[in-house]
DNA sequence: ACCAATTTCAAACGTCCATTTGAAATAATT
DNA sequence: AATTATTTCAAATGGACGTTTGAAATTGGT
């Protein structure tokens, strides 16, 4: 009762990590199938290329992940601070995730940092209905005065958050040993719930602002 | 009265920018070497390798940048909030600089995305003390009651904001004719406003969070 | 058992890039 | 002017890595 997985789904398997760890540039070809105990012309053979495995990785983790931390269900229009808190919420879970789901937040992270027409392509692809909700939810929490800079930038601030703990939570665990940024762990519901005030009250300040400096218009 | 600055400096100069933009792995010697007009052997004869090169360059950065955009003067103890708030803008200041200076933020922004211990290297010879002064002031903002893992995330939360609307800001700036993430800025200064805005909201949050919900211990 | 299609394998190829080398050019010193 | 030290230069070296190749092994169908 082995079953023995296919060597194109231990090469998915081993990339999927070994990509998260150390980023597309950095992963080699050799490693990858080493680790997946396949011959070195396996990735081309079963993929065609380098490239086209990070993309059938990014296809098979990001549809994992979808299904265990999905976006909220409710509309983000008729109760934005609902929606946000949830959202970050699932996003903090999902970083902290136990299983193999936090490998998507760890492979978000890689991306980010090497300038490739991936990047474009994983936005486009599979980030894009995700950040438009937020950006709906963040329209209607600010109010109709907000100008749309206004809202860009509180956009930008809220996503920094959990995007920047992930970085941090990536860095902690590059160097085990090392002093660490983040508080240690033990319970991700907790540090949500701070991430989430903290948020929250970003945005409600925000919304201050705009509306007691007015603008011009 | 030309004057024209030494092999070594035009290598310096070039690093700065060519490091900056592509960050330290995908420089390759070969161009920074062009365009400072000097041989191919130019960096190994006169920084014995490319690493070094890069500290010099930092070291270089560092301390220009350092005097255009220095750490609040005051105490952070004794007016946090008031400290808080001008960090945010001296770094908001520093990103959006017109002249060399905003390739510090941007090499910081590019370091932080390869592993290498270069990062470490300029952590502690450049970062650490702005970094123990934000601490203190999170400290006295927050209140005793705070724990060390709440400060630490609020830490985290407060940097996380100016540091990813840097990462916003070069993304925009790699491709300038695709959709950019930032609001135009033609005002750094109404954008720094927001973005106090909304750290301080946050930190407020947390503290009131950490107030109500009280502490263990 | 036989043949064809698929998959695995070790070796080789080609490219990119940091670094070295040793000679040539330039500057400094006497 | 002659000698020495410093700087520049083109070419070569060596290593890392993605990809290709063609043969060998395995699998599937009849």
């Amino acid at each position: 009762m082995k079953n023995k997985p296919t060597t194109k789904e231990r090469l998915i398997q081993a990339a999927v990590v070994i990509f998260a760890e150390k980023g597309y540039h950095n992963a080699t070809v050799a490693e990858i199938c080493e680790a997946a105990e396949a011959n070195i012309a396996a990735v081309n053979y079963h993929f065609g290329d380098k490239e086209n495995l990070y993309r059938q990785v990014w296809a098979f983790l990001f549809e994992k992940s979808a299904l265990e931390h999905p976006l909220p269900t409710a509309l983000p229009e008729t109760e934005p601070e609902r929606w946000l808190r949830d959202f970050i919420r699932s996003r903090i879970e999902e970083i902290f995730d136990t299983g193999i789901c936090h490998r998507l937040p760890q492979l978000l992270h890689r991306i980010k940092c090497e300038h490739t027409e991936l990047h474009d392509f994983v936005f486009e692809t599979y980030l894009r209905p995700g950040h438009e909700r937020v950006t709906r939810a963040i329209k209607a929490l600010l109010g109709p005065h907000a100008t749309d800079n206004q809202r860009k930038l509180a956009h930008i601030n809220f996503m920094g958050l959990h995007i920047f703990l992930n970085v941090g939570h990536q860095k902690d665990k590059e160097k085990k040993n090392k002093r660490q940024h983040l508080p240690a762990i033990d319970d991700p519901s907790e540090l949500a719930r701070q991430v989430e005030e903290f948020a929250l009250g970003g945005l409600l300040a925000t919304r201050n602002l705009i509306q007691h400096t007015g603008t011009i218009s």
